[in-house]
DNA sequence: TATGAATGAGGTTTCATTCAT
DNA sequence: CATGAATGAAACCTCATTCAT
């Protein structure tokens, strides 16, 4: 909850009370009542920043999306040879998939909340972020690292639904860390991949 | 939707439009009303057969449970090499989980929102199919035919997390079929624990 | 609550339970689901015995008045100077009162919700009853045995505000017995009227 | 009914329906619709201003507790002789039930359709004003101005019961002023305690 | 920028009653 | 005599949103 004493701009409070409302409980069962109250403003301030409940949602997505991109981007740009770069990339999206949990279990339980148009724009950038994923996968296949049995398209979906499952079981301060998390999982796909 | 001729009991009725509603748009976003709509009753007949709208979630978990849990069973009790068990069992989890494919929807989207109690039960139950499929793991890594340098319990989570996914990707009609899925899961599983 | 071993006829058993739920919750806050549960019997049941759920109320209504009646008619009946006949009715219907103790706390608070054609009916009955009181009042004034400066009819009011109050307050197993309250409440209006 | 033309602010209206209403219903019967219809709103500003139909309920009890508490301490605190006093306080009692028999009627046949905690709450409110009362009776009683083989907490509920049924038979118009009734009510308190 | 009163539609649930069996 | 499935109306309450201030 948001005290008195936090001096972050509204909107950003707003945005980060109704994170945290929206993983714990919900899209539908949040009300914007309880977000303003978290975020220690009123409701008309909310309607100042947003112009509605779903354009909350929509920027908490955006959000990810532009994170996650510009973390593939940064390791998929260096020299090495395609099976590290693969290695580094998914143990990193599980990395800061655990850091940023709640943003991807709202990601995933409430994206058919939004509004079509809404929806549209989100998806497209997720397939973005798929197709670059999978040509990795399919250059390494080219080059004769990985296998060429598989689709590549069916090893993007099985490594992603992993990596979108992680917020259903993992919990800070369990057995593993999230680095330990993402090392077991990277092998795990390279494993399959040879 | 139910016509006027669909002769099936009641409830069995209002459990088949709710599933369908339900995965179409959500738990929250369907009302009681378009559920008794859809089965061509009223709502007194509903809370006659059902005592709340969530009532009607915990049943669709509970068939589903059920079989999945009757499956496996089915599967681990044949007297192949453990890797064959658990390759038939894998490839199942995906042919069935395709064949139904808007429960499994509705289990990852709306367990959250059962009422606490029947959520432990769930979750419970679900437990106890987990640790069965992470025994055939380990009863592999002791007979030395799987690598033992990963944890059992995170491939387990690995692999289901691709399995609860389907929902988000797999389309009837599409360019795989459910089986050619189930095997190229399953195969992708045993490559990566070899 | 009836078990199964109640062998009292179910009309019986029905007004009987009846009588305690709506004491206990209020006419309304009672259904008929509870009452036929309690009683052991289903819906169709107490259809079939009582055209409604006013008519249940109407019948504990009728039971208490037909009571009160007859007993009052016996003390008045007696050949004791009026004062002495006064404070025996007047005892009598606090025990009496005491004794019924549900009847009363219904009599009271759910009057109102029978239908109008049956109001007037206990209306009517009820006025009888106030209207014999009175009579033995006035029959004291005459005789110079009570007080004539207050109308005959306040102090009937005021006394039996008191006896429709027990209800309120009483409580078996107290302080007080029924008898002593009986005595107490006759001897306090008693003295009042000389 | 509230016309249009009524400028108090709205939840002075919606309480002052609701009393009428409830008064004239009964709670349960009386419909939150209705309610607002009667004070010219919508059922949401009802609920914004009210958590709830029963805070309705208990808002109209707070009122007559607060206010009859006030109007007790006020006839309480003059340097009478305490039966002078206790006759002003009967007859004001009465004077004043009268002048608001809604609030008391809805006091004494809603009451146990409150929630339980703000049953309480009133229950312990109302408990302090008959100790209050009593404490007179027993002061009399210690002057030797009044009779000692009565305890004084059953002549409370004898003559409260009277006052609180007030609601079933006083009607405005009728034969006796209000302050005619007071002072009869008063008098054949003080009579029988002499 | 921000408030908070007010709207109006829609939500789940309850319930007295009926009726075919 | 009795059942219990089914109705349909109405109940209380929630909530995203608007707007005058």
């Amino acid at each position: 909850m948001t005290g008195p004493d936090d001096t972050r701009a509204v909107p950003r409070r707003l945005l980060s009370e109704a994170t945290r409302l929206f993983a714990e409980q919900g899209f539908d069962r949040t009300s914007v009542q309880e977000i303003v109250a978290a975020a220690g403003v009123t409701k008309g301030a909310m309607y100042h920043y947003f112009g509605s409940k779903d354009d909350l949602l929509y920027e908490i997505y955006a959000r990810v999306l532009r994170e996650q991109t510009e973390r593939l981007e940064k390791f998929a740009a260096t020299e090495e040879p395609v099976a590290r770069r693969l290695f580094a990339i998914a143990a990193d999206v599980v990395v800061s998939t655990i850091a940023n949990l709640d943003d991807t279990t709202i990601f995933l339980q409430s994206m058919h909340q939004l509004s079509p148009e809404k929806r549209r724009t989100v998806r497209a950038e997720r397939r973005r972020y798929h197709e670059r994923f999978r040509g990795l996968i399919e250059e390494g296949q080219q080059t004769g690292e990985f296998r060429t049995d598989k689709p590549a398209e069916v090893v993007v979906d099985f490594f992603f639904g992993a990596v979108h499952h992680l917020g259903y079981w993992y919990r800070e301060g369990g057995r593993l860390s999230a680095q330990e998390v993402g090392d077991h999982f990277a092998d795990l796909l390279l494993s399959s991949l040879r």
